[in-house]
DNA sequence: GATGAATGAGGATTCATTCAT
DNA sequence: TATGAATGAATCCTCATTCAT
């Protein structure tokens, strides 16, 4: 967590050197990240950056907090009536509203991406910990989808949580191949559920 | 590509050198990674790596290289059938065949993986090109697929290409997450394709 | 020295500093205590430091300066009447009352250590006049005891001013090695004094 | 300990690090020496430094450990024949022989002495121990004399020990005081040890 | 007189690479 | 072809001090 001075200044300094730190993050690793390079680019003392954070990690693990946080932020309306939707409405929701979160914050995506698959020799704890919530979350989707008889219960929970994971992940990586997909309209969520829901076989 | 020199030494000495320098750039991201680590390791000196190699890269795309070579190598004998098998059992063996590369190779395994998801800012094109190459390979297996009438002719195909081929990292994946998945039977590979099959919908 | 404004704060506010400073330069060298430290420590505004004091050596300088009219004070009583006593009994109570102002500012007492120990690349001339001083004070009382015909004539003066002040450094130090000597009797003074009266020699 | 490669470059260059660092850490505490100042003095690149030692402090320990080297040796005649003389001979023996170390190395005995004074924030472990070491050498001579005779026994050992490690210690700080004492006789040694031996009571 | 953000030179240390032998 | 010392720009970070309010 940044320190209080980090709060006590200028919102527009602090936006800055937000956005130059995520753009940083966002496009390397974080070991290929140089501080100097945001202090820079914020135009702020180096001095300064260290009466705002406490290190690099700081730093990085607050941009990973801010991320967390917005998507929650974005997702609680789907997931406050979760209930009332069937398995692959839900689903469907979930993956536009995905798209929709890269849409607006396509950097602060990419760093979570990245983070996800390793970018760090920093805590896998976190990572782990954030992996297993999310396997949670679609585990009971899929068990209960399968009670209320929308989902085939011959299908195995476990690998059928996994995969859909993935393809959540695809979703939003989609995103980032430029241009090859069309976005705009949904169309291609629903091509993507309409093989989840009757698999490829004729 | 190495230098001549490198060819000219004692094999063993190479082998050592490279066997070295993939476990270090399998547990590490490619700037997290030493040279000065993997000469001493490798009892080389410091100045005979550059006799080798012309730099760090180079060192890691011909690792890269080698990956390529062997897990052509392995598939080889699948791909030169590929036309015998209908599509799912072509994917299961292809699926299968992945997951001995991988039980084979665990550590070449991981470093193309990091590489694929972009542990580098290192050439994107090569990158570019080999996702291309395989979805392509993927692509047209569907297309033939949908063709003799054992897919489902309305499934999107640049969809399902995607779809098939997160599948098939999740496969390799599965590998690392130690002891969650038996991977002695192939139960689970079959549980995948049921669902790929399929789909979830009752 | 402070500049006025350390004069016109609240009393308490100023103890404060000056504990903390002296808490601070007790227990580490000059080099490695910490303006910002103190500062945080006494609870003050950094810019207040700086008005208060020049920089880092004023406040330094003026912790000694404390030391050194303390000692004053505390010696007081013993040199208004030093003609009275005989040369060692003088000396015993001079020990003594050095006991004391350790036992009563441990803290002072290791701050004027450190620096007389040569912890400062700072004025060097300070250091040297304090050591004069010591040295004038003493050489007198030795000639003074051999004109009395208390101290052996043929003793050199000079050697002997040298041997009493690292004795008497050794009384102050012997209260840091803790617990190895008791000092609540002052029996440790008379064994020290025996050895000084009569020598080693049997 | 410095590296391998530290004992395989150049011996003048070698020699020409040390001393620029002896010559720094005589004159200066540990945490005001810096590293880059010796680097530049020395002539080396700072790289290179980093080739030939740890870190700062493995070069702060290296000298250290010349010097106890170098004094071991120095005083191993004495030590060897300490039996043969009786006790004021052989105190009076190894005040000379450290008056004369300190006269051929004055940086050495300078970084020791800052050293033992407590210029650190390094291991006092190593400090303690060394105390020990010396106060029981002193201890057991003290003992022995007065076993044999040549002391008083009416002395406390434990205070004579201190006392007389103390004494030892101004022998060496009067080298420093420059021109004030005469050291090319060794007169003033027997003026101390006079007061030692006799006292200073008429 | 109080505040606390701003400063930037300087600190130790790393590391890929080069160079002389 | 082998060697291993040499290089120096770059890295993260600290700290006494100043400045604007």
């Amino acid at each position: 967590m940044p320190k209080e001075t980090f709060f006590n200044i200028d919102k527009d300094k602090r936006q800055r050197i937000l956005d130059v730190a995520l753009d940083e993050f966002s496009k390397k690793n974080y070991s290929e990240v140089g501080i100097t390079k945001i202090i820079k680019r914020s135009g702020i003392a180096s001095g300064s950056f260290y009466q705002y954070f406490e290190d690099k990690k700081d730093l990085f693990f607050y941009l990973l907090n801010i991320l967390g946080d917005k998507k929650l932020e974005h997702m609680k309306p789907i997931l406050d009536k979760k209930d009332e939707y069937d398995f692959f409405e839900l689903l469907r929701k979930l993956y536009i509203c995905a798209i929709k979160f890269v849409q607006e914050n396509p950097k602060l995506e990419r760093l979570g991406a990245r983070f996800m698959k390793g970018d760090h020799s920093l805590y896998e704890d976190i990572l782990e910990e954030n992996k297993e919530q999310t396997e949670n979350f679609f585990k009971d989707l899929i068990t209960n989808g399968i009670t209320k008889g929308e989902l085939d219960k011959n299908i195995d929970i476990n690998m059928a949580t996994k995969m859909i994971i993935k393809i959540n992940n695809l979703v939003t990586e989609l995103f980032y191949e430029d241009g090859k997909i069309d976005m705009s309209d949904m169309k291609f969520v629903d091509d993507m559920l309409y093989i989840l829901k009757n698999g490829l076989k004729k």
